[in-house]
DNA sequence: ACTTTTTGCAGACTATAGTCTGTAGATGCG
DNA sequence: CGCATCTACAGACTATAGTCTGCAAAAAGT
């Protein structure tokens, strides 16, 4: 059982280069500050919803596609 | 467009009567403080990730299940 | 009407989300 | 190599998430 900012950091990593974009592109995108979205990545700060709905948006996918990976990954033994 | 303290306020009350809970039972079940489960529901707070995790965790539902409701009524021009 | 349970709410507080500025390391490219 | 892009990271700051105590006022039950 991970910490949820730890799994959620590498999340969405994966969401932000599955579609190329720099942290600064996303912060862009997302109108969060870009040190923000690095600390995120890095497990450092956990989201509130509300940036978690910014996120999604600025990542085009539904909030609920975060949330899923982060629920599934948070459960799994981490075999990958 | 609401606000989507607002719309997860509404949210949070209708899982939480569903299953006949009070805001001190929620709260037991989720570590988290009665009087902010009372500003969660007042739309007067937003929750973390962790805190997401802890309420769906405590009403028995999964923490996808409280977004899709709140991602869906925040694009309903809320008719009902 | 009375008692109990539930919720709203205020005030004061601590912890942490989120911003801003700047620097330095890393990676890639001509 | 020299240059550009991207990211880690530090420090100092502001805004807000989340706690705690206590009391008042609805609701609900009998």
């Amino acid at each position: 059982m991970e910490k949820p900012e730890i799994v959620f950091g590498r999340v969405l990593r994966q969401f932000r280069k599955d579609i190329n974009f720099s942290q600064e592109k996303l912060s862009q995108e997302s109108g969060l500050d870009r040190t923000y979205i690095s600390l995120l990545e890095r497990g450092l700060r956990q989201p509130t919803l509300t940036s978690l709905l910014k996120l999604a948006a600025a990542l085009g996918v539904s909030t609920v596609d975060l949330v899923a990976k982060v629920e599934v990954r948070m459960n799994e033994n981490n075999w990958d």
